[in-house]
DNA sequence: TTGAAAGCGCTACCAT
DNA sequence: ATGGTAGCGCTTTCAA
């Protein structure tokens, strides 16, 4: 750990002026190539680094793009955030990762730091609606683009999403199809899009087949495990004669099937599950859990080069990406 | 996406000197109450965010810490990350993280952008040892700590692992103990201390049994999924004696037994297998899978703080924190 | 308590 | 092809 070289001394080592260095940092071919070459020696023998923050000064931003994750641990996330990494690492921009833990707050916290560290762009995946995020979001200095979850209230930003209200759509009217009447809802959470469109999606399946769906068949929940876990126990607790339910996510579903089989139940005798989003360790699970949704991947990548073009400077209207979910039944689901 | 105020904006708006406005920003208590407000009002009207930037510029870095894993969407990486991120915060560093993919030029080109970038810190996952890497890390300008892997040449940086000998002795031994005398290793890459070690640990505990260990008994692996996959493909083409495996990482483990059941064969009837870390989604395999390990989270809260120590300029000397590994047979494994 | 000015390391423009 | 110099926006002496 020792302190750095900058270019001046760079400059005085090779007998040449700071601005030859600099030329010769930033590639001009004015440089002769005898002192090109004499000055990256130098550089080399002396381990000069370049002071990226100085040159950002000048260059007015850092070209490190902000990925404002869900949960790091979750596969969706991680599965976008590979495929974001290397497109971007592709086109000269670092990725960097962090988890809003799908706390609003947080998400406030990380867009500030993105502007005031004058970042290249950022990729926000949970943006929680509310007047002080939407502030936030139009008063930004870099680009953004939503992914998984879209404001409703800004069109004019860029999004890339599933069509939510479809997947859920489908799925519950699968269950209805093959019997179910009684389908209650585990939500993501309210005021987020991938949770209302979901919710959406499932009320009107119910509704479409004239099924009522009362106040207790939905319940709002936060995306995490142990909220899955709480509420198998509800159900039972409640003694609900719910014999299906939809679950806004993976994690959640995980949860949810770890409490009901712990309390003596089966699945899919006693209950019939069917959920957003998809782990590959599920593959080997012993209940095989019908998913519906898209692949993360896809979603970042698309993602990842509209945020590109933004840097770049394009200003062509704002791009709403909109990808159909995939219904893949197995069998954690059975018929009445 | 506007442009920015600078401070010196907020001057001229407020009627007072940049000067008097950085104080503002400081939180120096020399500034008259009724300016200070004066000030924070001017600010808070046109929503002026400070330049990071140009703060770390005369600051001489950025209070941003780098997390370099192996690989985001595992949860040993997720898990650890998570508990970094929520030190690191309260010490008032953003933590961001990016995967190397166990890669060593990706961690060599990440390493360089922290120092680029005149990051506060750096913790790295995969340490691969290599002349390039051990140089590049003596001349950090910043701190770094290793936490999951060591560097054997470099005993005098930071680091926080797990006693991967051990754990490996100790799982083969029960292996052996059961039974077992045919017992074959999936290694980690050779070179990193957790493959190493873990081999090491195998190899042991192998001789002490007295059962020799042949050069088709070990293979190297590459952490990844598709690697177990092949491994158990390679293992029934080549018609080996193996009666049990022990496996460097949980996602090979996973690729494995994908494998050996797409095979028609049989956990732990025609295999039995015990592999390094944890992934609370086995919870609810089919095949429960034995496991020997520590808690990520564990391991990177210790990070963490040690990290903040050497940033905050603690001069103790080189910290080497080893965590000791439990053993948890589980029903992938089975007597002879 | 406040202001003026120097300087952090770099790029970019204007000279030569 | 190379050097001199003016900033980028901020913090931090030094003066007042």
């Amino acid at each position: 750990m020792k302190t750095h070289l900058t270019i001046m001394d760079i400059a005085r080592l090779s007998g040449y002026s700071k601005s030859t260095v600099s030329r010769v940092l930033m590639g001009d071919p004015k440089v002769k190539a005898r002192t090109r070459e004499k000055i990256k020696k130098v550089m080399e023998e002396y381990h000069y680094k370049r002071n990226e923050i100085a040159r950002s000064m000048v260059k007015g931003n850092i070209s490190m793009v902000l990925i404002i994750a869900g949960d790091i641990a979750n596969y969706f996330y991680g599965r976008a955030v590979r495929e974001i990494e290397d497109v971007l690492f592709e086109a000269g921009y670092m990725a960097v990762v962090c988890s809003s833990d799908y706390n609003p707050e947080k998400e406030l916290h990380f867009l500030n730091v993105a502007m005031e560290c004058k970042l290249a762009g950022v990729i926000l995946m949970t943006a929680s609606e509310s007047p002080k995020l939407c502030r936030l979001l139009s008063e930004m200095n870099c680009p953004v683009v939503l992914m998984n979850r879209y404001l409703r209230s800004m069109p004019n930003l860029d999004y890339v999403v599933q069509d939510n209200y479809q997947g859920a759509y489908k799925a519950v009217s699968h269950l209805i199809k093959i019997g179910h009447r009684r389908i209650f809802h585990l939500s993501g959470v309210f005021g987020t899009t991938t949770g209302d469109d979901r919710l959406s999606g499932y009320q009107q399946a119910m509704k479409d087949a004239g099924y009522p769906v009362t106040p207790d068949m939905v319940m709002q929940g936060n995306l995490k495990w142990e909220c899955g876990y709480q509420y198998a126990k509800w159900l039972i607790e409640n003694d609900t004669d719910a014999t299906a339910i939809s679950v806004s996510n993976d994690t959640m579903t995980l949860g949810f099937i770890s409490g009901w089989i712990e309390a003596g139940r089966r699945i899919p005798d006693d209950m019939s599950i069917v959920c957003f989003d998809y782990t590959p360790l599920m593959d080997q699970m012993e209940i095989k859990i019908s998913t519906v949704g898209v692949d993360a991947g896809e979603l970042g990548k698309a993602t990842a080069k509209l945020l590109l073009e933004r840097i770049k400077g394009s200003d062509k209207p704002p791009q709403h990406m909109v990808y159909k979910p995939d219904l893949q039944i197995k069998s954690s689901v059975k018929g009445t």
